[in-house]
DNA sequence: ACTGAATAGTTTGTGTACCAATAAATGTTA
DNA sequence: TAACATTTATTGGTACACAAACTATTCAGT
């Protein structure tokens, strides 16, 4: 294929994008049907369980989420018992989030978010091909990171993208 | 980078892929900014443009969308007028989809979707840096398609995955 | 021709995901 | 200290995205 023709490598690059979309997509509905939770759901509380409590704007900021949409999933999470909000004394604007008991049993008997297809598929490849496709998204991400300007909707509190990569802050 | 490590490079793979996907849903909010329409309804008059007048199902299947989900389009592009939707005489479960002429205005006017940041990045870049990420991609959608078995809600309607990918229909 | 399966599109309900506007608390500055 | 701005979380509203259930139509087998 790799026909050396820079618009259809491009077209082609979308549909990509677009297809690993559509399975991660798959991916997050089938995590529901065995854990009974949405993807973002056990995302959340994996995030929770791996931090501590923390902030619901932390919260959204380690989760690349609108602190909106945390807490819709909050609200979730929480009328099934799985985490609680407490008012911070120190500052009352603040909402911290932790998980119960509950929350952390279901944490450890979720046996890895991570093994779902994608992750499996990659998992049972062989070092050069998961380079291959290693260094093609490491490439797309720093594109990507050169290109997009942060939007600026996450306040001043840290963004922590987790791999160290992102710009400085403004 | 390329350190051997099978574990870290897929949640690395993991996390890029996140990446991706949160500048994509930046990009589309962008557009709508822009057009007045989300990406989503861009993108359907675009393929509806490309084809001519097409069933419901044949749209859902080139957007990789379920058939639920473009109807909530449709409903929305037809409220304001840019696409029709009739009942097709020769099989009346049928409904065909077409552009009015405010659409076809609008579809000409939109100076190509794809002029977003993620194109328009890869645009700049070189033949070799395009290679790699479209072989990194390409591999990865490759083993998507081994372990991602057909959700099976498109009927028997040829599905036509664009780039010929894609397994044979039930 | 008639019953039953399959198909096409839609409705209904849940869950993201975001923006705009808001309320309450804290900070800043005149 | 009092007016103003900022921060933090929430509510209200729109738009996806899908599953399950439903209606209407067509097809298949007897």
């Amino acid at each position: 294929m790799a026909k050396p023709k820079t618009e259809t490598m491009v077209a082609e690059i979308m549909d990509n994008i677009r297809r690993v979309f559509q399975v991660v997509n798959e991916q997050s509905k089938l995590v529901e049907r065995e854990t009974g939770l949405t993807g973002p759901q056990v995302w959340a509380i994996k995030v929770i369980e791996a931090h501590g409590t923390l902030r619901v704007s932390e919260l959204a900021g380690k989760m690349y989420l609108h602190p909106t949409t945390v807490v819709g999933i909050l609200d979730r999470l929480e009328k099934r018992g799985l985490v609680t909000r407490t008012r911070s004394a120190t500052d009352r604007r603040v909402v911290d989030v932790s998980l119960t008991d509950e929350g952390r049993r279901l944490v450890d008997h979720t046996p890895e978010v991570a093994s779902n297809k994608i992750t499996h598929g990659l998992e049972s490849l062989g070092i050069p091909e998961l380079t291959i496709i290693y260094h093609g998204l490491d490439r797309l991400t720093q594109i990507l990171d050169a290109t997009n300007l942060p939007p600026a909707f996450f306040g001043t509190s840290e963004i922590n993208l987790p791999k160290g990569k992102r710009r400085s802050q403004p």
